[in-house]
DNA sequence: GAGTTTCACATACCCCGGGTATGTGGAATT
DNA sequence: AATTCCACATACCCGGGGTATGTGAAACTC
């Protein structure tokens, strides 16, 4: 094995058992030299990657949130209607909640491991870009009101975000689809012609 | 000094510390026998009051979230109309983030540190009720549609959550009234005569 | 292709800080 | 006045994050 694929794939190792246990014990609970160990390596080898066991955080809360932004995106495109996909997308995020990986990770540690305003930055590169975009698109288009939509994103962004938290917890099969409907009412408040 | 006034006494000391601490450094970052040593006792006065780092931590959490809520039903109480109290309070509990004790500690710290469950069921007796029992009101009122009120209270206090966190860190005096309004437009689309 | 360099780890160690077990002195009780 | 009680103080343990250094095999040099 050349020495670039095994980086890589000691790398990986640790991102995968990383984010297993990151899930489900949370950060504060993990302990780096088990993680490692799971993986078929060291603490060494850890912290040859990541430098430290946030740095194996951050890289983990990474990718968790790029796939779950490539994952509301890809949902909201399968729309062709703007406000569908707006629709859509928050579905598609109220869903994904139910994944530890998310709301664990991403939701309930990540504020708090990475601070706030780095969690916030992040989130902005991937979810919360599609929202703010999608938003200015709809406003653009006489759809939703003419207002600053930095705030209105936030409100959006934590409502989701409290409500995937929770979706997570009521294994209901219907909470989903009252949240979705609940979200629906708040989102028809917006629009300009709003009946 | 009689031992129950000592023992009130080095109580509030620690709790007052604690909270100071809690606040300014976050959870992490505070070490208890630092915040024994400012309040003028050692770490044995701390374990014997609160049991643990985290037991602290949960008597300030929940001291904090006791006045969040008396501050956010105050205001709200000073309107007559239920519709106008349900403004009031959001509006309240949105510049009420800028307190780093509440934004820090009960927005940031508390969810990863208590755990989801308990934080939830810790803001339920507090801020949250306020929000059911005030839709719950409006549901009743006519004002606001029929529907699981649940899943409702989960978006809108997610929505202020991170409402409250954004503004803390926006030193904008605007952003305030900028949010406060978006907030109203949110609130306009459950009203059932929406206009 | 032997020697040298590089680098991806492994190993051994430090030390901070949460937790615990036990001591103590003064208030409360009898 | 003697005893009990209890609100702490003191001394100690130890898990776990972080670091400094060693090592062996791949990659490069000539």
């Amino acid at each position: 094995m050349t020495r670039t694929e095994q980086r890589e794939a000691t790398r990986r190792a640790l991102l995968e058992e990383g984010r297993r246990r990151f899930a489900a014990d949370g950060y504060h609970d993990v302990v780096l030299s088990e993680v490692a160990q799971a993986a078929g390596v060291t603490k060494g080898a850890a912290y040859h990657h990541f430098g430290s066991k946030l740095g194996l955080f951050r890289a983990v809360a990474a990718q968790v949130q790029e796939e779950l932004g490539a994952r509301v995106a890809a949902e909201a495109d399968r729309r062709a209607d703007p406000w569908e996909q707006l629709r859509a997308g928050c579905r598609a995020f109220l869903a994904a909640g139910t994944d530890p990986a998310v709301s664990r990770i991403l939701l309930v540690d990540a504020p708090t491991v990475l601070g706030w305003d780095e969690w916030r930055a992040m989130d902005e590169a991937s979810s919360a870009r599609h929202l703010r975009e999608a938003l200015e698109g709809l406003v653009a288009a006489g759809v939703v009101a003419e207002q600053p939509v930095e705030p209105l994103v936030r409100l959006l962004s934590g409502a989701m975000n409290e409500a995937a938290l929770w979706l997570a917890r009521t294994a209901d099969a219907a909470a989903l689809e009252q949240a979705a409907l609940a979200l629906d009412r708040v989102l028809g408040g917006l629009r300009t012609g709003a009946a």
